[in-house]
DNA sequence: TCGATTTGTCGAACCGATTCGATGAACATA
DNA sequence: TATGTTCATCGAATCGGTTCGACAAATCGA
């Protein structure tokens, strides 16, 4: 069933059907007609890899994602479900290649075996020899997340750093002095995860701003290890009275530790940070957070990447998002306590 | 850079250096070693497409998931993981298709265009076109998910009927005698969603064995509707003490709805049913059900797809796993109540 | 030393599409 | 009627690999 079988009964050459297929030449109705008959009765497709081999393309995206057994958090599970809806809607298909750990083969297998004309990379580190091998090899990329040197590459990203400032700011303005950013696991940081650091930044120099005194955690992507984080703050530093987290997996926990601790959100602790809108809505109560757009930058960086596919001399370009923060019900004024910092 | 290149830099035919490639003829070993520099230094790999083209497989998978934009169970999404772990263990590709809803185009590229060697389907109906499509084709496939009539196809599955048997059996030897279902979305279960109509008829069953009554209810995945659905439920059937599951999204709202209504678990009611194991692990209290090895599942299910790739004579084998329920706490023996439900 | 076998390499065909230049028929123009 | 256009279609080359048959050189056994 292939394109010389088409024509075989249709009574045509190939190239005739070939041009039916694409309409790249007249033909006249009467052989169209004959043509696609054909096809239906048939139900023929052109062969991909055949295609592809000629035109050079194989419409075809890979998406990186993080090795696939570290559970995806629920704002790479948003991007992933983006950029693949945006690539059907393109008309595109979306090849998956999880990176790092013990998949550096899966990785190299699909930059460099022509099998994609483009690659999204997702949890870029501030410094990510994937990065560099993409570079070397010249195929088009466009990430989720950036480089410490992010301005000869296409990216989407969060603007972690302002959102966290953001955050304290506005925990700052309801009077709370003493506050806590709740970062993602230490390795991860330790790795170079641009998120942790970017946080950690922007927390660090708005605590000088405003003079107020930070405390800075690490904590594993789980309910279980927000738990404990929250009560190891709570116990080594009973003054805190508000956090701020870009951990979204650890806040049930998070909530949970606060309410063992006797703590009612938002009457005695506040909470904010940056979260999948989803996840902020489903937490309880709904988090007061920074909502990340994640099917608009895994859209937008499908636009972007097909842009780059389709001009390789497309200038880079960057979108840097900072939505703003949605009042919901977990931050209040700080409440009054006393010296020892136990609720009054 | 293709074969004809290198080929050229080593001084040998094509022939030869796809021979050094591959291994299937001897080379001599000084040969072999000009053309392996060559290879080493221009950083040389085979197009894909081309490769593909005369060889007749891609080396990739197909992987049709349901529409991205309808958030991924905890569950569904261990499946994925574990599909592109085994898949690249397997030095094989995957391609993700969503299907369903305006997507139809992706699922006929990828089942039709010669894009795959084979394809592993996720949420299978009942009666499923998509399953009536591939029969046709003849492209092997394994189903995670089985339809009514599942003799004449591969798959993997969960025993949902058993295990949600088990779930009611446990709940009355601990002496419940009204028994709630909470099952996945009304829509999905009209849909002919399997596990949801398995489930049904599980509980209906062991309900009557038993001589229970029991609730049967439907609801959304997420939590906000499980919260609904359980204030429901207690309004309606008060003299409800315990529930089952196999919606694990709407878990959390369930869980809160209870403490809204002051009653405790396990204490006061009971919950249990099907889930991820880390799903029921992170909630708190840490839920007593049925642990789905999702990761099993979709490895097995990818080996059952390569062996049928392999030689497509092999015949249908079936996984149906029906895990033990992992014993954790949120049941506990029926609460003693006063005749109208309310507990004593 | 001759024929048989093994070893190492090459050339050509092929996979299934796309696309360019060519060709012949139909038609218009002079 | 000769000439130039347009239209519809065809044949052949091409993309980058794999693989089969051929063949020369080296090795072996008698």
């Amino acid at each position: 069933m292939n394109i010389g079988e088409i024509a075989r009964r249709a009574g045509v050459s190939r190239s005739t059907v070939s041009y039916a297929l694409s309409g790249k030449r007249s033909l006249s109705e009467q052989t169209r007609r004959r043509i696609q008959d054909v096809i239906d009765e048939l139900g023929y497709r052109p062969n991909a890899s055949a295609r592809a081999l000629k035109e050079g393309r194989t419409r075809t995206l890979g998406l990186v994602i993080p090795p696939a057994s570290q559970r995806l958090t629920d704002m790479q599970l948003g991007f992933v479900a983006s950029v693949v809806d945006a690539a059907a809607r393109a008309d595109l298909d979306v090849l998956l290649s999880p990176s790092g750990g013990e998949h550096d083969r899966s990785f190299e297998r699909v930059v460099t075996g022509s099998r994609v004309d483009g690659i999204i990379l997702m949890e870029i580190r501030l410094r990510d020899d994937r990065v560099t091998r993409l570079q070397q090899t010249g195929l088009p990329f466009v990430g989720i997340g950036r480089t410490a040197e992010p301005e000869d590459m296409c990216w989407v990203d969060v603007d972690y750093e302002t959102l966290i400032s953001r955050c304290v700011q506005h925990l700052a303005d309801l009077g709370h002095r003493h506050i806590a950013l709740v970062n993602r696991s230490a390795e991860l940081v330790a790795a170079g995860y641009g998120p942790g650091h970017r946080a950690q930044a922007g927390f660090a120099r708005t605590i000088a701003e405003r003079g107020l005194t930070g405390v800075e955690l690490c904590c594993a992507d789980d309910a279980s290890a927000g738990h404990t984080c929250v009560e190891r703050l709570l116990a080594d530093h009973p003054e805190v009275t508000a956090l701020a987290t870009i951990n979204e997996a650890a806040l049930p926990g998070v909530y949970r530790a606060l309410r063992h601790a006797g703590l009612e959100i938002p009457r005695d602790f506040s909470v904010t940070g940056v979260a999948a809108q989803h996840w902020a809505e489903n937490l309880h109560p709904p988090l007061t957070a920074a909502d990340v757009p994640a099917d608009q930058l895994g859209a937008h960086a499908v636009d972007l990447l097909i842009q780059r596919i389709a001009n390789s001399e497309t200038p880079v370009r960057h979108l840097l998002l900072a939505p703003p923060i949605s009042l919901r019900f977990t931050t209040a004024p700080a409440p009054r306590r006393s010296a020892d910092g136990a609720a009054s």
